[in-house]
DNA sequence: AAGAGTGGGTTACATGATGCAACCCACTCC
DNA sequence: GGAGTGGGTTGCATCATGTAACCCACTCTT
């Protein structure tokens, strides 16, 4: 049967998980955020089967996370950028790759290192309160219901 | 055929995508984050099926993520707690709502609001840098490989 | 001019993963 | 002794995936 669709749900982690929970898709949106744009190239970085690509992409392009953009005509060809909606998405990829940093990996040390070239310090992600800028924790955050809770 | 495994993967946030790059995971340690704790809680607040859930919880007890813990006997039933690896994963879920609310949402307004009560504000999660403490974005990101760069 | 790319897909097929519903079992409560 | 409760397992039909082959419109090489 088809996976449970939770893009509707009155959350907005169930509605962001009905895209972003989805493997392929958080690989797409970091490849496009790492400067990826051809289906090629998606392809060969990832592994990931020409059938289920073409549908991914379909579908980030359908969320506008994504834009379809030709680039040259005879033959017409086409690359995918982000747009400032995919773009914004980068933060979570961002906290992910913290969080694997501190969990997930061994001995042999994080594979990857960013960079910050705002500050030009190698850095980490760090989530926190909009208002008082510390460091968020679970236990400190409570959820109530807003204007938009219905169904 | 099987799910390709990213879990080994030279990047943080392919590993941590093999993980959270499933909507149910990402739904139970929300839901865990919530407070929920027992097999058919989960069950009822998600819509999950059980099987499916069996499954997901014992993948998230393998992972760390939880624990199965007996809490009481005759007969023995168990519940489920998130443990610091879990809990760290919060800020996660929380740039994912704050994401969700700038571009999942129509004209209703946010369904659920979270409240910081260590500021007492309501709030919404930011994803800065941990040097400079700046909002990240993209265009400001280098990746480098580290000593932890391999296959 | 024939043959080998290139870029971006589509099609077919076997196998895994899901959703759904029914069934189990060891108690406890009324 | 019949109806919960909590936590699962089993079966089945239908989807989604991975793999690999095939297409098509051009362009570049020999």
């Amino acid at each position: 049967m088809k996976r449970t669709d939770t893009s509707e749900w009155p959350c907005t982690i169930a509605r962001s998980a009905d895209l972003l929970g989805d493997h392929w898709n958080l690989l797409l949106i970091r490849q496009a955020c790492l400067g990826t744009r051809r289906f090629d190239d998606f392809q060969a970085e990832l592994g990931i089967g020409r059938n289920i690509l073409t549908q991914r992409l379909a579908r980030l392009v359908d969320e506008g996370i994504l834009t379809r953009v030709e680039y040259q005509q005879n033959p017409t060809r086409f690359e995918y950028r982000l747009t400032d909606k995919g773009r914004d998405a980068y933060p979570i990829l961002a906290a992910m790759a913290a969080w694997g940093e501190r969990w997930l990996i061994g001995p042999e040390g994080t594979p990857l290192v960013l960079h910050h070239t705002e500050c030009a310090h190698d850095m980490h992600a760090v989530v926190v309160c909009s208002e008082c800028a510390q460091p968020l924790d679970v236990r400190h955050v409570r959820a109530k219901t807003g204007p938009g809770f219905s169904s």
